[in-house]
DNA sequence: CATATGACGTCCT
DNA sequence: GAGGACGCCATAT
């Protein structure tokens, strides 16, 4: 099943470390994680999160602070709602203020 | 071992 | 700003 559980474990405690209000990069999340340039490797992880689960997915976001997800789709939207909630405005481009909150430990 | 894929990133047109 | 091409890492087949 889980190919190998350690990274993408690694993965969600990162993002599980995001503060509320606060949003992070993919190519963020995987330096963090210690997998510099495996952005794509942050999505499979992301992708593999069971519903329901405790990690604030919705606090990833592309570079620049874009929306990956499409808005159309369930996901999408429960992205934007979740980082409405938490403060986060995101444009009708699928696009935030990143540089304002992006997450820089 | 070779190829294709992905919730990505950067550069170029 | 939009769209395409290539590079990146790890997985799946």
């Amino acid at each position: 099943m889980a190919a190998d559980p350690t990274i993408d474990e690694r993965i969600w405690l990162v993002v599980a470390s995001i503060p509320a209000g606060r949003v992070c990069s993919y190519g963020d999340v995987a330096r963090l994680a210690g997998l510099p340039g495996a952005a794509r490797r942050v999505g499979r992880a992301l992708r593999a999160l069971p519903a329901g689960s405790s990690v604030p997915w919705h606090r990833v976001v592309g570079a620049g602070g874009r929306l990956s997800l499409p808005a159309e789709s369930r996901s999408g939207r429960e992205q934007r709602r979740r980082l409405g909630e938490e403060g986060i405005a995101v444009s009708d481009a699928g696009r935030l203020p990143f540089a304002a909150c992006r997450w820089q430990p």
